[in-house]
DNA sequence: AATACGGGGGA
DNA sequence: TCCCCAGTATT
């Protein structure tokens, strides 16, 4: 038996039965893969059915707005995704009538498209000879021809894609693409796969010369940063409070947050004080105070957020002032969202 | 060619 | 802690 004709009876044999493995819609499968990009399935999976839920067709997620686009992808990260996902509902709209394209070329066109996403629908919808490589492909491939090449390199991303391509099943590539992701998920895991009973053990180079821990083998890691934030909650009698919106480049574009001051260290009362004077944007405060003592770090891949939120007492009414109810309703951070969480007003 | 971009889960 | 996840866009 072939390489590619293990993978499909493995995967016939062991599939887990996904809401986007019973349909063909482009639309569908387009959301499931654009979820599923650095994300596990088991996190996406609640994503997929609330959108699906709220934007039944591409016409409803085009004429959304975005921030209620937004606002369902709190929490998923990667917010560029959904700001993708939207532009490219208006343009299957506008340029292709409403109907995904059919072509790898095509659908690579489309924002947060890239080639595995391009590769992933042609194939699954279309029926397309396209191989896929993903995380998953780049294990289960370095590892069963024991290739060392960096899975991050040029020279390893080119090899990887023409190896997938030689030994793709063409005949069902829809079930043999979403066979050997299915199968580096979870039988060529990351860390301790059960070789033992693996029914591609015979073949696999690497376990023959012992380098499945090895393997695949990744370029080093991203060096993280350390941000000081202070966010300034401010309320006023009425308990209404201050939103902005994140603009320009950088993490967490077009999510709300409170009034930020970044700071290159850990600020004293004092400093902070002068700080906030120097903000004339700012309403005339009265009363100042630090709410948590101990500084929350929040973790994203490449930068610590050390942040400290601040209770601050506005003297008059808040100009364009958020009611606090109102406040959960904003698409925001992750970090945001847990502190609105445990702040009792 | 390198880096930025989130958040969560498992070892 | 570190690594990885159905990667893409930008520099």
């Amino acid at each position: 038996m072939s390489f590619s004709q293990k993978i499909l009876k493995w995967y016939g044999q062991n599939k887990r039965e996904l809401p986007w493995r019973a349909t063909k819609d482009p639309y569908k499968i387009w959301l499931s893969e654009i979820m599923l990009q650095q994300t596990r399935v088991a996190q996406g999976m609640p994503y997929y059915h609330k959108f699906l839920e709220a934007f039944p067709t591409v016409y409803d997620l085009a004429n959304a707005k975005e921030e209620k686009v937004l606002k369902l992808w709190q929490g998923l990260g990667y917010y560029s995704r959904a700001r993708n996902l939207h532009a490219t509902a208006k343009i299957v709209i506008d340029k292709y009538e409403g109907k995904f394209p059919s072509t790898y070329k095509e659908l690579k066109g489309l924002k947060g498209v890239g080639d595995y996403t391009a590769s992933a629908i042609a194939s699954i919808c279309f029926n397309v000879p396209e191989p896929v490589v993903d995380g998953n492909v780049y294990r289960v491939l370095s590892r069963y021809f024991g290739v060392d090449l960096p899975i991050n390199s040029p020279k390893g991303v080119q090899y990887f894609k023409q190896l997938a391509r030689d030994v793709m099943n063409t005949e069902n590539i829809r079930d043999y693409n979403q066979g050997i992701m299915e199968f580096g998920a979870i039988q060529c895991a990351p860390k301790k796969p059960y070789c033992l009973l693996c029914p591609l053990n015979d073949g696999c180079v690497a376990l023959k010369e012992n380098k499945i821990g090895g393997l695949p083998v990744k370029l080093k890691k991203t060096k993280v940063k350390d941000r000081y934030f202070n966010y300034l909650v401010i309320l006023d009698k009425d308990k209404c409070t201050l939103l902005e919106q994140r603009h320009g480049k950088g993490i967490w574009q077009n999510l709300y947050q409170f009034p930020l001051l970044e700071s290159e260290y850990v600020l004293e009362i004092d400093e902070l004080q002068e700080q906030i004077a120097q903000q004339s944007a700012l309403p005339s405060l009265q009363t100042i105070k630090l709410f948590n003592e101990k500084e929350i770090v929040h973790k994203l891949s490449h930068q610590n957020l050390h942040t400290r939120f601040w209770i601050l007492e506005a003297r008059d009414a808040i100009k364009d002032g958020i009611s606090w109810e109102q406040v959960h309703t904003f698409p925001v951070p992750v970090l945001i969202a847990e502190f609105i969480k445990i702040f009792k007003i």
